[in-house]
DNA sequence: CCTATTAATGCTCATTTTGAGCATATATGG
DNA sequence: CCATATATGCTCAAAATGAGCATTAATAGG
């Protein structure tokens, strides 16, 4: 049993919350499509990835990673061929290991390399905390009518159809936040993602508006929005992207950020207060404008005493 | 950026209803631990990961994979080393993807090469649907506090005792079949598990009753049921080990099998009935003893109607 | 200092969803 | 026909959810 070699490469989408929105990490090489951070696999220097992924991210940006789980490993043919470097050739195929990293807020924005993009830059049909976005209702249901419409065949047409009630929630079916990677991966066969264009060697047609990024990066990110939005209601993650202490608004805000759709205040707090997740630290903070708020930090003990789940998250209006 | 060769093979953990337990599939060689199925990825022949998985898994053992699921790539250095046909030098680091596949019950038994084994032949500490199983409370409980009290420190104790606590439920903290990979982690932390002496080359201590696999293949299960008995909640998967037509009871058999408790009947089926994924076929199942059954079918097509969910597993007793 | 504004908190109520258990229906094997 | 083993139906209290109204405590402006 003789196992051909493949290259190996780290990639980390490494996030924290952000005023307005949440925040990734990229890398914007100049000229060039922003790409997530990415370093090689060395298995002589590192004995598992998470400490290859840890120690490269420490070199090329200047901080320490937190909170890190494995997210998925791409090796689909092509998908390097972009990252203009290496010949798409069928000896070296790179694949790569893909990895969320979540931040606190407070982290320290790495000199140099990378800087801070919100998520919706990239996937602005994702933000729908004001209500439906007008992209979604304006651009991308008629392009994906016509695209349905384009199929030869019935039964194509009710499969492209199929795939988009589902995942849009077309003809009144619900938005599923946690669909985020199934969106993306659906404006893609429609072609209307730039990368699709560009994998193809096309010129560029109608796409939706949002950000590029180099190779499949955008794809390993809403993989990673995904999961996180998946994760976030079963498991206390939110906490590893806040500061030491925090006021509930700040909390929901953070929560409303990575969901994409906004919360019912009372409901939501309601339901964090069942956790046991928060304590009062009895502090206020005065704030512009308002009643001043409590300030509460995330007890991990609680992790222990419950059947740890994650936040709540209960739709408003 | 130059990559260094990796060697990367497909592990699969190919699983399927059986009469008494949920069954993996499992290649045994004569005089040797069994091991999952196992292939080189070649990048020169296959597009994809899963291409490959599905094109070996057909050759070896002769059937078709239908749903497949990437679980987790596993590259810890040393994990090969116990393969003996390989050296565990630094150059020749092997890494593998670990796949998640189920197959019908229907699905026919490889000759020649794998067999069909129980889950709970090699947890047995995990199958509480006669309750809280002996080998629980008799060894693998004071065995833990055993090595809580052997830490060197306080601190260490407090620790052990913790994560003890979280994944055993010890004190009365409630069983979550969910954290069946964090329970194998700790009995292997704890060298309770026979591979942890054998990876350490030391004669077996004592360990817990379960049968030992190659390589780290417990763990690559472990990882697979945590996953499934996780995903089975929110995503009907567990149609995807049924049969054609089942009858409800059948169906529930198959659950509880899976989650690893009994469930109370009625309840299932009302939660049942409300995701719409299952429809009567109007024939009745003449059975041993009993009122006759009515046989049922699942409806794909609720998947697009409903934000699909999965199968509620209310617990009995 | 009184008032409008802005948030933070507190409470209520109807509806759904769970968790448990009791009751009835329809086979099979003496 | 009767005991037994299942399948299926129904009820009821408790808990969780979804929506909205009410009160409290600051700041900003007259």
């Amino acid at each position: 049993m003789s196992l051909p070699p493949v290259a190996v490469g780290l990639n980390a989408v490494v996030m924290a919350a952000g005023e307005e929105a949440p925040q990734v990490l990229v890398v914007s090489r100049k000229g060039e499509s922003p790409a997530l951070p990415f370093g090689p696999f060395d298995p002589a220097r590192h004995r598992t990835f998470e400490i290859g992924l840890r120690e490269w991210v420490n070199e090329q940006a200047r901080f320490q990673l937190g909170y890190v789980e494995q997210l998925y490993t791409f090796g689909d043919q092509g998908r390097e061929a972009p990252l203009a470097d290496l010949p798409a050739s069928d000896e070296a195929r790179i694949i790569s290991v893909g990895y969320l990293a979540l931040t606190p807020e407070a982290a320290e924005l790495p000199s140099g390399g990378g800087d801070w993009q919100s998520w919706y830059s990239f996937f602005p049909w994702e933000d729908w905390r004001q209500g439906k976005p007008a992209i979604v209702s304006e651009m991308i249901e008629p392009a994906l009518r016509r695209w349905i419409d384009e199929a030869e065949t019935e039964g194509r047409r009710d499969s492209r159809r199929d795939r988009a009630r589902i995942v849009f929630g077309l003809d009144g079916r619900g938005w599923n936040e946690e669909r985020c990677l199934d969106r993306y991966e659906l404006l893609y066969s429609a072609g209307l993602i730039a990368e699709a264009a560009r994998d193809r060697g096309d010129a560029p047609p109608e796409a939706v508006p949002g950000r590029t990024m180099a190779s499949d990066h955008r794809r390993i990110m809403a993989t990673a929005i995904s999961r996180l939005r998946g994760k976030i209601k079963y498991r206390p993650v939110v906490f590893e992207l806040m500061p030491e202490t925090f006021t509930l608004s700040h909390l929901q805000k953070i929560v409303e950020g990575i969901v994409g759709f906004s919360l019912h205040k009372q409901n939501f707090r309601r339901a964090l207060d069942r956790t046991g997740f928060v304590e009062g630290t009895g502090k206020m903070l005065a704030q512009t404008g308002g009643r001043p708020a409590e300030l509460f930090r995330y007890r991990r003990e609680a992790l222990r005493e419950a059947q740890a789940a994650g936040i709540s998250t209960p739709r408003s209006k």
